[in-house]
DNA sequence: GTAGGGTTAG
């Protein structure tokens, strides 16, 4: 045994002897030792004196304390013809900090052992001490032989977890360790945990894992895959699977084209619709929110409004959620007032689901009051129902109804989470409460458990840079124990924009443009303090910066909803059939307003407008302007004009549409992409702080 | 028994 006296020249620090505390050099890295020449000497040993040998000499030279070293010895000692697992239990035992391998190691010796079920104290032991989470290689060893009935009873527990994906991953790993066979009713639950959780490499380990145990593979088990394979964003894997299935259902095809459709592939997904033997309500669905979700709300109505031709099938609440968030998004109350309306005649019951796109609707289309109206009328209420109300009176300037709300949410003891928060945080940023939202951003983790991420250190910073407080806000930034994103610095810059802090503003707009270099807000906001502090040549500066690196600045656009029908407006459009009514209307109103003294100010309109263009101001009329001036033409006196604009409401536009609603008395209602302004008698509910 | 389509967000 010569070899066992080689000196352990790779040992960084020796732990076996003086170190009081040899735990805390435990060698994390597997593999470091994966040569030492002890290592071979225990796979010679032909007893169990040899092996207590070689545990002696490790021990001595500290190698026993390299996991991957200590492991090689459980394994000896359990898994070898003279095994003892006693003596492989011992072994163990006396390894201070047990990584994940040397844990998988005794669950593997346990599974081979006489009793196996040992293997799953062995794993729920693992599950209290290890500080790793289990991995793909904790399975395969603890899988040998199982009870069916056991089997079963953990694969309806794993369904009923749908609500929490890792727990009923962790109730396979543990029925593995318990040598439960799974059988295919288990694999779809563990399939639609994976799913969940977005983990693909394990998704497709549970696959390979499925064959090698030959789990039939039926309709159900192959689409549960499917839909594993199209959520964990392989769409190439589900359309292998779907090619070889010998059996299809319309769950297949939708789960197909659910999966081409949340890609943004519409041609394919349409494709797949087309090509299914039958379109049932879900199928309409997915085409709906996969066009709702990714920012395409006209297109979803358009199906929504196909769907409705075709009477092919019926809406179903699904449908409706997803059509009133696209309404949301358009602002379109006629058609999110309709579908109330039918739900109401459908005797449907609201279910948190609709009670929250309902909320949600009416407040992002302006009706705040209808949005109350709602929230009030239902008895019960989830986390989604009370952040969507909170939300709606954050955008509309609200924020001290919005925080009774959140103090009243906690006497009906629902639970507010991260999103609860941000919505919170805003209303306090929109209504310039500093002192409040200090309060709830440093009550969010010792208070509510929630630890702040980065959206809510954007809000904080604009709390704080809003009211005047730079110097706090740059040094929260500092303080912040995770990197700031662009958000934050972009929130930062606004306060400057308002503040009128120009080397700060260089700063944060620095910071930003690291970060997201095609950020071309960054470059109007600061263009925007630029022009605002007369440094003109600055402002061209940017300009040229703009153009060399080809950023273009998002041409802004507004949509106003006229008797059912929504209608587009972009900056400088000229598209619109009424446009020359449109045109002399603006020139009307701009003529009465100079009468009472409304002097434009050119500073937003001159902003990042090349030379040439400046001449022809009129061609870059903001689109508000144009969709104030055909509300003005084209509906009753007694309906508010109600606008969505896709960017932030300029000071000019802002100071027109406060004119008009006096001079015009009409009341306007213009969400921006921040924030509703609503505008009567002169005044806006954001009384200018926005 | 199990599988597809859904809500709040600087």
């Amino acid at each position: 045994m010569a070899t066992l006296n080689t000196p352990l020249i790779s040992l960084p620090r020796n732990p076996n002897s003086q170190d009081p505390n040899p735990t805390s050099i435990t060698v994390n890295n597997d593999r470091y030792f994966a040569n030492h020449p002890i290592l071979s000497a225990i796979e010679q040993c032909s007893d169990t004196k040899q092996l207590k040998q070689v545990h002696a000499q490790m021990l001595r030279i500290g190698l026993f304390f390299d996991p991957y070293s200590a492991s090689k010895l459980i394994t000896a000692s359990s898994l070898s013809p003279f095994s003892s697992l006693d003596y492989a239990q011992q072994v163990f035992d006396q390894i201070p900090h047990p990584n994940l391998y040397t844990w998988n190691t005794l669950i593997r010796a346990y599974a081979s052992s006489l009793d196996p079920n040992q293997s799953f104290l062995v794993f729920l032991k693992m599950l209290h001490r290890c500080p790793e989470f289990p991995n793909k290689f904790t399975f395969p060893f603890v899988i040998k032989a199982a009870s069916e009935l056991l089997a079963s009873r953990v694969g309806r527990v794993c369904h009923g977890m749908g609500g929490c994906p890792e727990e009923a991953l962790e109730l396979f790993r543990g029925m593995e360790a318990e040598n439960m066979k799974p059988n295919d009713v288990t694999m779809v639950g563990v399939l639609s945990a994976c799913a969940k959780k977005l983990d693909l490499e394990f998704g497709r380990w549970v696959h390979s894992y499925i064959e090698r145990n030959k789990i039939s593979l039926g309709l159900t088990l192959s689409n549960a895959m499917l839909d594993m394979y199209t959520k964990c964003g392989s769409v190439e894997d589900a359309k292998r699977l779907f090619d070889e299935m010998p059996e299809k259902d319309i769950v297949s095809w939708t789960t197909m084209l659910a999966g081409y459709a949340k890609l943004g592939e519409y041609d394919a997904a349409r494709r797949v619709f087309d090509a299914m033997p039958r379109q049932d309500i879900a199928a309409w669905n997915a085409l709906i929110s996969a066009y709702e979700q990714s920012g395409k709300p006209k297109e979803a109505l358009a199906i929504f409004h196909e769907l409705q031709l075709s009477q092919l099938a019926k809406p179903d609440e699904v449908t409706l959620v997803s059509t009133l968030s696209a309404c949301s998004q358009l602002g379109a109350m006629d058609l999110g007032g309709w579908i109330h309306v039918y739900m109401k005649k459908q005797g449907m019951k609201l279910n948190f689901h609709l009670t929250t796109s309902l909320i949600d609707m009416y407040s992002k289309c302006g009706n705040l009051e209808k949005a109350l109206e709602v929230f009030f009328s239902v008895q019960r209420k989830d986390v989604f129902v009370w952040s969507a109300m909170i939300a709606g009176l954050a955008m509309h300037g609200r924020g001290r109804e919005a925080i009774d709300l959140f103090l009243k949410m906690q006497e009906a003891k629902v639970k507010p989470n991260a999103v609860t928060f941000t919505n919170l945080l805003c209303a306090c940023s929109h209504t310039g409460l500093v002192e409040e939202g200090r309060l709830f951003f440093n009550q969010m983790k010792p208070v509510y458990g929630i630890v702040p991420v980065v959206k809510h250190y954007a809000c904080m910073v604009d709390i704080l840079g809003r009211a005047g407080l730079l110097e706090e806000a740059v040094e929260l930034i500092e303080k912040m124990p995770i990197a700031p994103s662009a958000s934050v610095w972009g929130a930062l810059l606004g306060a400057c924009r308002i503040h009128g802090n120009v080397d700060l503003a260089e700063h944060a707009c620095s910071r930003l443009l690291e970060l997201e270099p095609r950020n071309h807000g960054a470059y109007v906001l600061l263009s925007n303090i630029y022009a605002k502090s007369g440094k003109w040549e600055r402002v061209s500066g940017l300009r040229k910066l703009m153009r060399d690196s080809g950023v273009k600045k998002e041409p802004g656009g507004s949509s106003i909803e006229a008797n059912g029908i929504v209608h587009e407006f972009l900056v400088g459009d000229n598209s619109h059939p009424l446009s020359k009514k449109i045109y002399s209307k603006l020139d009307e109103i701009t003529t009465s307003l100079k009468s009472v003294g409304y002097v434009p100010d050119k500073s937003h309109l001159l902003q990042l407008v090349e030379e040439d263009d400046v001449k022809e101001q009129a061609l870059y009329l903001h689109s508000e302007k144009l969709a104030i001036a055909f509300g003005l033409l084209s509906m009753a006196h007694s309906q508010p004009i109600r606008i969505v604009k896709n960017l932030r409401v300029c000071g000019d536009c802002h100071s027109f549409a406060k004119l008009i609603s006096r001079l015009y008395d009409r009341e306007i209602l213009l969400r921006d992409r921040y924030r509703f302004h609503h505008f009567r008698g002169g005044q806006c509910t954001c009384m200018d702080y926005w």
